[in-house]
DNA sequence: TGGCGAGTTGGCAAAATAGCCAAATAGATT
DNA sequence: AATCTATTTGGCTATTTTGCCAACTCGCCA
């Protein structure tokens, strides 16, 4: 493939990716409301918790994710806390049909009080 | 992994790993404006014909694309037409920082004039 | 009806991903 | 300092993805 297109677009795919896996999208919902470690996670999707950290490393990689010590373990939380929002918007893509078409606007959360 | 939770998210992981390669990125910005053949897409790229094939059948399963036969030409084109705002939207997304949030609504593009 | 142009499919090799286990690391607690 | 806990990293295998070539299909047109 031409270079100046891998150049162009390698970087919006890459994010793609982080999302493409039934794990990571787990996760992602779960630390929505609450954050949580390492080992809680590996637990509650039921693999070992050196593949959950590999996950999580990958997630953090592109800034999905942040990650906070206390003690031992590390607590992650969502880095863009409007990604729930994004992914509400992906679902809505995919039953778009030709009458309609999605608008997407990104708001500061403080002064626009109707955002929700 | 527990086999509820790939049930849950395996769908809607298949959707981004779809987005999730440069030459179907350049792809669905390629068709935003006009329909192309595959030889035509291919060219572009700079890849080989059958290669891009799979990559529009790929899109065309997840129902992101649309082929139309035109005499022996198939010519490609968005069957979802929102599909570019919403990578608008990703974009956006990823520089979203904590006081940002982001807002997805639906419209019907007949009515609403002031979509855009 | 015989070829031609355009696309698809099959097959294979190379590369990337995902998973587990085991070992290493970092910090806290005794 | 020794140990215990939580996490990360290395190594290996299995699976999936990508990409090319070659072969095949399908419809058009001479």
């Amino acid at each position: 493939m031409k270079q100046e297109i891998i150049d162009r677009y390698q970087a919006e795919a890459s994010v793609f990716s982080a999302l493409a896996h039934p794990t990571r999208l787990f996760v992602l919902h779960q630390i929505n409301n609450a954050s949580h470690s390492v080992t809680e996670l590996a637990q509650m999707a039921g693999i070992d918790i050196s593949t959950m950290s590999k996950h999580l490393d990958l997630l953090k990689r592109y800034n999905i994710i942040r990650g906070e010590k206390d003690k031992n373990a590390v607590y992650y939380k969502l880095s863009i806390p409007c990604l729930l929002d994004f992914m509400k918007c992906a679902k809505q893509m995919t039953s778009c049909q030709s009458e309609c078409r999605i608008i997407c606007k990104e708001y500061t959360q403080l002064r626009e009080g109707d955002a929700g």
